[in-house]
DNA sequence: GTCTATATTTGGATAGAC
DNA sequence: GTCTATCCAAATATAGAC
């Protein structure tokens, strides 16, 4: 069986996953991550032993398992605004109230792999889906809950683009709360 | 005088700020903006005696500059919403129609140097300002002015992140089609 | 001003002891 | 599973010829 890691998965990942978050792909120098993570670079390597590629993968299976427990509201029993309201606050969770970026955003650049590119991607749609299916079961139709679904994830991304920017993260606040209007109508 | 230079300050700048805003600051390699401006490495060091962050400096400055033009229609005898509608216009051009990432998003991660971070979060106020000013012009209080222009450059920020992770344009110029709504009511 | 060539540092990755 | 030590490639940066 092995000896048992000094560090439990679920914590180096987010360590990891902040690294990439807060200097992209390319930024998150292996040295940063071993710093972050406690752990020397070649323990890093012992757990990840496709090295850089497959610690940004890691870090993106654990963020859709993430999103997996935020997006649980949407499909609960509870009315489309408290579920989407529900949402927002465990969002809010999520991006430290604005503090950390997307890795939508950070680990899409060019330079990061293709299969992380590619899976970024597919997590935003997964997002998206679960958007939309919320706007639809307010009443919308399919076009319109996929047109509100969409407008949610560009106001909340760039949100988190002019947190950033102007380090204030008071306008990612403003897209939270504006989520459940954005989603039901 | 010297010998002049074989490729024009302008669209050396404009070929440099292309690979930052791809590969953001940590990412945009010698070999790639050596690559890219058809310049060797070291006639780019002669360019910019003080190297890299240097480079990204004068990519801003030129930004800033080509600011200058995108945010003139603004203080122009025009309607507000004609002034709105031609700066969106310019916006897209610059953007490459959503092709091009913004360097307020992908140089200020974590990792470029606090002078380029900062130098950016100038720029966000400069454009804030000039739209909040146009809101204003339209009408809007000083406070529902400032809110319309974050609101203003969330959106867009937001869309050519979506645009990006995407890889389709079209959420951003659905963003700049709303833009004269956004600003002037 | 641009080039070839080279120095120096950092980054990604392995080997092998414990 | 983690560590120290090391390798190799890539990145930033400089020197000097043209």
């Amino acid at each position: 069986m092995g000896r048992t890691p000094s560090i439990d998965d679920e914590v180096l990942l987010r360590h990891l996953g902040e690294v990439f978050r807060h200097f992209g792909y390319e930024g998150a120098s292996l040295t940063a991550l071993s710093t972050a993570s406690g752990l020397h670079r070649a323990s890093l390597y012992h757990r990840f032993p496709s090295g850089k590629p497959g610690m940004a993968m890691a870090v993106l299976e654990s963020v859709e398992q993430a999103f997996g427990t935020i997006l649980a509201p949407l499909t609960s029993e509870d009315a489309p605004s408290v579920a989407v309201a529900e949402m927002a606050r465990r969002v809010g969770t999520f991006y430290a109230d604005g503090r950390l970026a997307c890795v939508l955003d950070t680990m899409t650049l060019r330079g990061a792999p293709d299969e992380v590119r590619d899976r970024a991607a597919r997590l935003a749609t997964t997002w998206l889906t679960a958007m939309a299916d919320v706007a639809r079961r307010a009443g919308a139709s399919a076009p319109e809950a996929a047109r509100r679904a969409r407008a949610a994830l560009v106001h909340i991304e760039g949100s988190l683009v002019v947190a950033r920017v102007l380090d204030d993260p008071a306008e990612f606040q403003l897209a939270l709360d504006a989520l459940p209007g954005t989603l039901t109508g």
